[in-house]
DNA sequence: TTGAAATAAGACAGCGTTGTCATTTTTGAC
DNA sequence: GTCAAAAATGACAACGCTGTCTTATTTCAA
């Protein structure tokens, strides 16, 4: 049975404009030492018969592909997916194609999995979102396999790979300066997942901020969260209960601020007269709880905007290592009131 | 400068296997006329050097590929990632890669635009989300490039597509059941975007309740939203300023049962004392606001998963237009009570 | 034991590009 | 007008696999 050849061919494009393939070749790649005529009569050839190269070929006979690969580990779909629309936009600019690949964070067959992958499908380049960009033992595979990456916020200071961070800590200190500014002194923190170092992270930009307004913040006021709204809840619990309350609470992530709040309204306190909370992330769910949530945005999308962009030159420049740092933003909603005693 | 061969290709195996390029090929797509010796002998040697098939070579070679395309356009974050997920576990599974393309549906471009990803990347099949499913010209479209294709939740009833849809009127009319049990008989009900059709025609599942139970609903009882919270918050307004207020609102989706609780609020009723409300899709959302939400589930992931292997089955056994129901479930938390008068 | 049918294995061309190198054409200084 | 250098173009193999067709081997009834 043969074949019916149901889109255009370089060929055809080649015949049609009576030059030879490479040619054709050579315009569709904006190679050099092509005359203006040529280009142009090609051009004319492949934008009217709607020729469209066949990337199979070309990835076949360049021996490397242009699709990049992009992990997560169930983060909040809400991060993910603006991440990804970042992703996706950026690299169909640059006409590469995007791999997404689920990963689960801790099961044991992670690394070959993503090995696996990598040799599947050819991928010249990875991008990881947390908590994978803190996963050391995967960095090192990726290394080891020398596939060019960018990590999406990893945690750690000190890693020597190409990333796209945001400034997490200063904002932390802004919020936290906003919280004093508004005559708070008793403050708690409720640190993020420890797996994820970035969210876990956040506690440093308060304590930068304390310090600088000579704070003292009691051990009893930093309690450990798991990122999830009962968790929120389950450290409000123990704050709530304390002989001499926090006025403010700040909380790692959106989720378990509102379990604060949650909490804090089962206790008869007002949020926020008795009790001011504020939140990180600006989930699109801070706005529909009572109070909305004062809270920091990250600007997700064009993180992963960057992330694309430098991993691109890094694969067509040969770009090295960039760190890239965004800047994320307060958000003042209704969930903060001034102390005045 | 010579490329270094960094992957195993088949005449690696071949060679180590003592046998043919062909024998290879015949092991590895699993055809017919291959002693058990043989089979073992070669599968060993792929095992032992990991050997991997270029699917480009093999794409090239085949003259089709393995791609299925993904096409969304903003749904909620919540949805389309779990969707996407199972799309993904199932496509992994099957041996095919996943295109996300992230569309608008309003550009004028749209069309043009899946037309170009379809013959630049060539993929085989295409699987659409709401709204985009119920977009004539769009289905149109695919039907007349004999593109496979299967429509996630298409909002009209007749079309004779394959798809994958839930049962949201029987889901909508058990709600209302629901309500009318606990005593409520002025029910008001919030409609959804007219052009998401699969959520604004929540609404019949209502009626049918109603007619069943002999409530006529009068016309100002019903409300159009647009799937978001301020949408939710107008209606809600209108509503609530009724002479005769309806003792419980049941809004097409979970943002606009929020806007709802949130109007309710300000005008210092209490949910579900003086008002009972529920909504529509259980986003994660629905437990951290207060009350929590009585809400329908849809099994989203499944929905991906059963849209993907319909699908693929259509690409590999040509099975036929296939029409897929699934079961949206009742979620009932506290957002509604009683009525006794 | 023989031979025809069934089964197993291989040779080779092609899929649609790009890289390398060879060839032709153009350019411009003298 | 000449000729060397530069610019433009082309021929052809290769990328790694699969489809088609051919050939070798095994099976088993008579």
């Amino acid at each position: 049975m043969k074949k019916i050849k149901s889109v255009a061919t370089m060929q055809d494009v080649a015949k049609e404009a009576r030059v030879s393939l490479k040619t054709v070749s050579r315009v569709i790649n904006k190679e050099p030492n092509v005359s203006i005529k040529t280009i142009e009569k090609v051009q004319n050839v492949i934008d009217a018969i709607e020729y469209q190269p066949n990337s199979f070929a070309q990835t076949l006979a360049r021996g490397k592909t242009k699709i990049i690969g992009l992990l997560y580990d169930t983060p909040s779909p809400n991060y993910i997916s603006h991440v990804m629309e970042g992703v996706l936009t950026q690299c169909y600019k640059s006409d590469y194609e995007v791999i997404i690949h689920p990963c689960r964070f801790n099961e044991t067959t992670l690394l070959r999995d993503v090995e696996l992958l990598i040799k599947r499908t050819r991928l010249s380049g990875l991008i990881t979102t947390p908590p994978l960009s803190d996963k050391e033992d995967l960095i090192d595979l990726l290394r080891e396999l020398d596939v060019p990456r960018v990590l999406i916020s990893p945690g750690t200071k000190e890693i020597n790979e190409p990333s796209v961070k945001t400034n997490d800590r200063e904002a932390a200190a802004q919020m936290t300066n906003y919280l004093i500014s508004k005559g708070h002194t008793r403050i708690a923190f409720i640190k993020g997942h420890p797996s994820h170092l970035s969210v876990s992270d956040r506690v440093k930009g308060f304590y930068d901020s304390l310090s600088l307004a000579n704070i003292i913040c009691p051990n009893e006021l930093i309690e450990s969260g798991l990122n999830s709204y009962e968790s929120g809840m389950d450290c409000a619990k123990r704050l709530l209960s304390l002989k001499e309350r926090p006025t403010a609470i700040f909380a790692a992530n959106d989720e378990m601020a509102a379990g604060v709040i949650k909490i804090a309204h089962q206790k008869n306190l007002n949020v926020p007269e008795d009790l001011s909370v504020v939140g990180f992330d600006d989930t699109p769910m801070t706005q529909m709880i009572s109070p909305p949530l004062s809270t920091i945005k990250q600007p997700m999308g064009l993180m992963g905007e960057e992330a694309a962009k430098n991993l691109i030159n890094q694969l067509e420049k040969g770009d090295e290592e960039k760190y890239i740092v965004m800047n994320s933003t307060l958000i003042i909603r209704d969930s903060v009131s001034e102390i005045n005693q």
